[in-house]
DNA sequence: ATTTCTGCAAAACCTTTGCAAGCCG
DNA sequence: CGGCTTGCAAAGGTTTTGCAGAAAT
């Protein structure tokens, strides 16, 4: 009953996306809902790989790119291509473009994000050096495109 | 005098930081400053270039590292390594580990962030499409070494 | 004098692309 | 069938590494 719930909801979901269904997508699919954290390509691929061994990694990308697209999955981070660093000592926050990809540094004020954080304590032993809030959307650059 | 209270300000971090004071190190550290976006290793390299044209890409890379664990400069992005995706549709928030990079879910009740942004107008006409806050620290296994 | 740093070149990733063969609708 | 998708292999971009010579303390 799980399967046939799985499959149904992807069928759907191509459905509502307006793309193909293909064994390599319904699998990949089927998989990452199994993979609760935040899985990388070549994580994925691993898994995948063990319900069909001839899955190649491009496929594994062009599919995750098509994902992301439609919005069945989300990014982690959207700045992974390369490394981006900042030496702006003052506290602030970013607005990301996710096309793109410019950030624009914003004050705490400006998001109603002051104090955030103070004093709290984390689950699970974890200790706060900092924290980094990215509003992702699309810049005015890209929105007359 | 710019100039002399840069030097000052650059010999002085390094002294805090225990590392040594060279010519590249210096002219990194100025180049960055005048540099107010979120620059990646290639647009400093560039810019450092030209005072200093023999320089290696590969010394721009190892002194951006040491000046990230210094703590002289951050990285705006943690996970810039390779791809993350999640398939999580639950509203919900990170906690990333700078040590291991590991990535931990939790719910915004736990963060006292709950209710952010909402009906938020955003500077330079940036229209939000979801926004991601991302606490950075050490996890308890990291602690523990 | 010793330790650390630099520049070079090669290697090691991670991701994308072009193309012929195959699958989907 | 016609178009989109796959797998392969090659290319592209970013970052790391090993090492000999140079610089820093």
């Amino acid at each position: 009953m799980v399967v046939a719930a799985g499959q149904t909801t992807f069928r759907e979901v191509c459905a509502a996306h307006g793309i193909a269904v293909t064994q390599q997508r319904q699998v990949l699919y089927e998989v990452m809902q199994g993979m609760p954290g935040h899985p990388s390509p070549e994580e994925i691929y691993a898994e995948v790989r063990r319900k069909i061994p001839a899955i190649s990694l491009a496929t594994v990308y062009k599919n995750i790119h098509l994902f992301v697209e439609s919005g069945v999955l989300r990014e982690v981070s959207l700045h992974h291509g390369s490394q981006r660093v900042e030496m702006n000592e003052r506290e602030h926050h970013h607005l990301v473009c996710s096309r793109c990809k410019a950030i624009f540094d914003i004050d705490p004020e400006d998001l109603g994000a002051s104090g955030l954080l103070q004093g709290k304590t984390l689950p699970g032993g974890f200790v706060a050096e900092r924290y980094s809030l990215d509003v992702i959307g699309i810049c005015s650059k890209c929105q007359e495109k």
